[in-house]
DNA sequence: ACCAAAATATACCGAACGGTATAAAAAGCG
DNA sequence: CGCTTTTTATACCGTTCGGTATATTTTGGT
């Protein structure tokens, strides 16, 4: 790995939270200087554009979420448990912070949607991905008899992922942790009735 | 009500949909004057800065969708009913279109919550008016015996908006009314069950 | 119709934007 | 160590940004 590999994935660390905090009208060139302590030659040495930058952070953030999520469910038996990670983790929202500015995949979902559509399309890939973790865990779960046969795995999983997304949306907006419990709440009792 | 108050209200209506699309940061005031017609000079006439066109472009988002709410509301007898005019609304999300951009509490609090405190704040106005008038009818409902009296409102009525808002986001990234409707038939169900 | 007041357009400001050509420095192989 | 290549810093480009001072036009009361 030569130094401008190294430099490279420190540039993009950097910018990740940056990115999913102000997001990318939002986030300037100099905040990207400031935030590495390098030059704006350095990092055009190593992106060819903002928007390449911007890709990338996107693409370490979502590797960090999943990455912690994956690492949380091999930690428990049971696909009933491994899905109960989620409101599990999102009851802790703020204690927790496990990822600076929120859900990159809402942050950027929100922002692209109808003004960067490289973004978007790498948002929405991301989220499928995600969707489709959750009813693989589903249908596995079925498989071994421990949710009902009669579930619809991608319908639920969508069901889970909305209420994860909004209640983050409300958890960031409402500064409550409660509120965020509120919906948890419901998603456990929606996993544990599955 | 003077020519300038006219020509105010047509600024905000004009650039109601553009904020709601491109976001704060995504819009310029070069947007604005291309969206109606004017000069900078007559939009800083009326307004002082970009932050109170702004503002008052996303309390006419609101007014908007709470207005349409409100009215197909109105149109239904009982509480269940009523509350079932939001999983009937967003079960049309593409073909209805009731408002350009998506909802603007959710793109507004997720691009503002980091960024733009007077944005946020209005933002978080609005969200919890919005609960508010759920929680409301469920009240409302429990009174009248529609509900069961053990039901949490405030609760509820953040499930609610959790799937809505998360929904919301979700059929935006997705582009497929599928995906929506399979969050709406959750709903439904959990409305049904009250 | 006239005229003061209000409203809109013109022309411009300094600053910050994304991006680049080139010079300086550091890396790494022989 | 020495020399070439790779990597980083400097200095700058044209453009667009939000905002404003001022001139022109339009409005509305008399």
């Amino acid at each position: 790995m030569g130094k401008a590999e190294v430099t490279r994935q420190f540039i993009i660390e950097k910018s990740a939270p940056i990115f999913n905090k102000f997001g990318y009208a939002g986030t300037s060139m100099q905040d990207l200087t400031r935030a590495t302590g390098l030059t704006k030659g350095s990092i055009y040495g190593n992106f060819a554009n903002k928007d390449e930058v911007a890709l990338e952070a996107f693409k370490h953030n979502v590797g960090k979420m999943s990455a912690f999520f994956e690492s949380e469910m091999s930690q428990v038996n049971g696909y009933r448990e491994k899905l109960l990670v989620y409101p599990k983790t999102y009851d802790a929202f703020f204690t927790g912070n496990f990822i600076e500015g929120g859900c990159p995949v809402l942050n950027t979902s929100v922002e692209s949607d109808d003004t960067h559509p490289a973004l978007k399309a790498q948002a929405r890939k991301a989220f499928l991905n995600w969707k489709q973790s959750i009813a693989n865990l589903i249908e596995l779960g079925k498989e071994k008899g421990e949710f009902e046969s009669s579930v619809n795995a991608e319908s639920a999983a969508f069901t889970i992922l909305a209420l994860i997304e909004g209640g983050t949306m409300i958890a960031k907006l409402t500064e409550k942790e409660v509120h965020m419990q509120m919906i948890t709440s419901h998603l456990t009792h929606f996993i544990e009735t599955l």
